[in-house]
DNA sequence: TAGTTTACATACATTTGTGAATGTATAGAG
DNA sequence: CTCTATACATTCACAAATGTATGTAAACTA
């Protein structure tokens, strides 16, 4: 009814999007309505047609409020503002740092769990929802470069020569980590994420040749 | 109209689920209808509902014909009876052999990779397929276990310490294969699973202290 | 302060799937 | 040579979701 101001506007979407993000996990995706949404978050389906296009863009925003703060860890070319952030150390470290930043967020940040559940076990990955698949796509590639420069880099500090190509190095170490997400997303209490994490990681970076325990700089 | 031969039955039957199978892995399971698979599969959804109770009767049924092979891999205690199985080796090469095996026939075997795509990709894991979900966690569990008593044994016969629990060990090597493989069904042309899985299969196993190269029994 | 746009709510038309009920012709049992 | 259970096909009643069209009151603008 009475039109709302541009700041209510926002915290309207936001209820949306948060509403939507729970009804997902519980229900999945197609089986969760446009009218769920809305009741959820205490509007109608109008608001979710003014804010969005139609589910798949709904779903896109949602997906968007996780992933940048998540790509964020690995785009720290040598600007560190924030806190938490670990500036300095070697490529290996700052790779390795990057990975075990992900993982602390995904355990701690509830949002970022819920988001990441759905868009693993409570989505179908169709032609319809195309953009998600090639977002996911993208995320994964920009993943793998950054990775794989860092592991040549870390290389050539160490002098070392990897018994793979890099490319193929960077493939490897994903997909341990997407592997461990996605497992621990499916049974959160079998193991723990950032101790098996970096366990296992450790042991990977030691295989392809590198002395992995992070060197305490005393 | 006619009745059919018990075999007819039986021959309709896997035509649905064939049917099944590639609908689900074009338009995702919720998307389909049990109409399409019955005109796809040349019959009515009177047919349908004989043989299945509903669609996550079919969508268990459909896993079975494919889940069963493939965990037979990992079930070779000391039996071997049928052809291209590797009987013999170290605990270390039989259970690597295990895993490779899996990797080839998800290559080479097109109703296996389509079926665990729609398992990955094209279905919702919510409550009302706790089915699904429970069978994914036990194969898991299996795979697990397994994986751990052979990587024991192998660290007992190599005479050496694992540098970390045999079961996140066997976590470790199951995210990599796992995340392998669900990246490779995501976008099969971007790397040769076969290759790449074991290249780095055997960086981790190095990792973990194992001289990984399988020497051939010369 | 009048007009315009915003931020929704409401109502409607269409589509689509589901489960059950019912029809039916034949294979196989006796 | 029946009779009955089988293996479907057809139809129906119901529910539910989607997109759009329209209504509306308040916020913003000039």
């Amino acid at each position: 009814m009475a039109r709302h101001t541009k700041e209510e506007a926002q915290a309207t979407r936001s209820k949306l999007l948060d509403a939507a993000e729970c009804l997902f996990q519980l229900q999945g995706v197609s089986r969760t309505s446009l009218q769920d949404i809305a009741v959820r978050a205490g509007a109608t389906r109008g608001a979710v047609y003014w804010h969005f296009k139609d589910k798949p863009d709904l779903f896109n925003a949602m997906m968007e409020r996780v992933s940048l703060p998540l790509e964020a860890y690995f785009n720290h070319e040598e600007a560190s503002g924030d806190a938490g952030s670990d500036p300095g150390g070697t490529a290996l470290e700052r790779t390795r740092n990057a990975i075990l930043n992900a993982l602390t967020k995904i355990v701690n940040d509830a949002q970022t769990r819920r988001v990441l559940e759905v868009a693993t076990q409570k989505v179908e990955y169709i032609e319809e929802h195309k953009t998600i698949r090639l977002r996911h796509l993208a995320v994964r590639d920009g993943f793998l470069g950054r990775v794989e420069q860092g592991l040549a880099a870390a290389a050539r500090q160490n002098k070392l020569t990897l018994p793979l190509p890099p490319a193929m190095a960077a493939r490897g170490l994903h997909a341990l980590v997407d592997g461990l997400i996605q497992n621990w997303l499916l049974d959160p209490q079998a193991f723990d994420l950032l101790e098996s994490g970096q366990c296992t990681i450790d042991i990977y970076l030691t295989g392809l040749g590198f002395d992995s325990r992070p060197r305490q700089s005393s």
